[in-house]
DNA sequence: TTGTACGCGTTATCAA
DNA sequence: TTGATAACGCGTACAA
């Protein structure tokens, strides 16, 4: 049992010092604007006592927190942690904490994750995509807190995002397949219902087929959770379509990983039996065998240009300008002619 | 230009619901201390006023705030974000939010970060590993914040954690690997300088050769950065030694997973010339081909096990108890007689 | 350059 | 069951 002294305020840090808490506030916050010598006292006596400030306190009086907060599906996804760790990376380099929280995908979650960050007293926040309950939107708002989306990038869109397109990616790839001569195209695609990102993607796909004089509602769309076994059932599924395709698009690279190794199972030649291509180009895709072909998605530059466009808001109070930023096509080895 | 409304306080909950702002401060923390019909009217005006509770006046006033701070090393790494994902679960459905923050194996940015979410009001804080600056715990222990080290689990240490021993799982698969006739072994690591679950599994492997009669100076040993590509470059480096090894141990899958591949793009065989073996069985290595051999760890678990260990000490005040986990051998494809 | 004093929004004690 | 009121620790006019 060790003897529990308090912890120490501004106020043991000022009467140790000799001076007043404004000025030992002042040495914190504005340390020009206080005499060398006081700065010194000050200074010691806050190491002394291992003097740090109170948090809550400060929000309070200073009605700001430096403090950002970032909500995205889930951290188990690789994307989000990359784009997030660039985005606390720029953060932090200029003062600011970052705060995360994580939806699992439920609308109910990200509100309440929202209101939640807020009344933590967030000075803005970072949200993953344009759809959600325009009650929420009027929520922040009303409480003035400046909302940058991401992972998407509408030109016509009101709010302003730092993102890519995601129809435009997923169409560009699509117009290179059905260039290789590919009919018989499938999707599988991740849940599309509260996912603006994954039916822009799959919208995508139809306006190439369209352009390109197919029909699109030949499309063997099949839609499934995220996972890489739920990528190898979902290839189960549309390979037993007919006439079975000869290009499978995956809605991200996790599930193309997993109609991969499903294909390998079933002795199922990739490409020479059928193309796979993924989306977003993590690491994995690199170390499939063969390697996957894919969209890449700038993740990092993202998560980077957001936490820029966030902190020049805050800093200068100038209006958060929509910035897209740009995928590529990445050809690897899982597709080859029909 | 909209007319801003100020954001709404308890006072104004109180005045619309014509109460006072203890009563509604009841309402909300104790709704059964407070009369039906009073509740009701107070829960209509939060809900027209859509008031939600200033966080930084709560934890001021109540010396609390239902918060848990986890420090990682970086959310770029699987096994973390896995981990953390099954914390938060568990402290979320006890009414406990979690804040994270990611140090990027710095032992500054980690000290900086603790201090930051102590100062935020953090009722307790998960920290990975037990090695750190002794004074960090003696900041820790002076502001009365609980600590839960993870992700390491040594008996005879005095903080408590929820770990697995990395050490004696790290032997167990030595032991395997010698077992089946290896007698040239190389280790991959990653950095052990401030990592104390690095240099633990290296102990592993070496206490394996020694128990086998094998000269335990005779491991090959290569130290390098977390990622595949730097797990390729030194499997270049481990395989020019002479004599090569026939087994190499990874510190972690990812480093496995760029063995594997260098393997591959050198046109080695594995396992037919060389066994490569990973630690920690992420998704990666399921999908690698041919199968990562590894040591699996269950990181879900463990997040939730630390997450119900810090909900149980925070309401009941009972003492934080050590609780180990336990890694099992996978046996998979990359591993082979020499 | 420094100090005084008030207010920030909430909880908790004590009375009523 | 409810209300008045004193903290909680800090920032910041304003004054000196």
């Amino acid at each position: 049992m060790t003897s529990q002294r308090p912890i120490p305020t501004l106020q043991d840090v000022a009467t140790r010092a000799g001076v007043s808490t404004a000025t030992v506030s002042r040495a914190i916050n504005f340390p020009d604007q206080v005499a060398q010598v006081t700065r010194d006292k000050v200074n010691a006596a806050i190491a002394e006592l291992g003097y740090s400030p109170n948090f809550g306190a400060r929000a309070m009086a200073a009605r700001r927190t430096n403090t950002i907060g970032a909500i995205i599906p889930t951290m188990e996804n690789a994307i989000f942690a990359r784009g997030l760790q660039a985005f606390q990376e720029e953060l932090r380099s200029n003062g600011y904490t970052m705060l995360v929280a994580s939806t699992a995908y439920q609308p109910d979650t990200e509100e309440e994750q929202i209101r939640s960050l807020v009344a933590r007293g967030a000075d803005a926040l970072l949200l993953i995509g344009y759809h959600r309950d325009p009650a929420i939107y009027d929520f922040l708002d009303a409480q003035d807190v400046p909302v940058l989306l991401t992972w998407a990038f509408d030109p016509a869109a009101t709010r302003p995002s730092v993102g890519f397109n995601n129809s435009a990616a997923m169409q560009e790839m699509a117009e290179k397949v059905i260039g290789m001569g590919h009919r018989r195209l499938a999707l599988i695609s991740a849940e599309t219902a509260q996912n603006d990102r994954a039916s822009a993607r799959c919208d995508g796909i139809r306006q190439a087929m369209t352009a390109a004089g197919l029909d699109a509602d030949t499309l063997c769309f099949v839609e499934t959770k995220y996972g890489i076994e739920e990528g190898a059932a979902a290839f189960d599924e549309v390979m037993t379509h007919d006439p079975s395709p000869t290009a499978v698009f995956c809605g991200n690279d996790v599930l193309a990983v997993g109609a991969l190794r499903r294909a390998r199972e079933r002795g199922i030649a990739v490409p020479g039996d059928v193309s796979i291509i993924g989306f977003d180009d993590i690491e994995l895709a690199q170390v499939v065998y063969p390697a996957l072909t894919t969209v890449h998605v700038p993740h990092r530059e993202m998560g980077r240009k957001a936490g820029q466009a966030l902190v020049k808001h805050l800093r200068d109070g100038t209006a958060l300008e929509p910035i897209e930023v740009h995928t590529k096509l990445v050809l690897r080895n899982t597709l080859g002619p029909p």
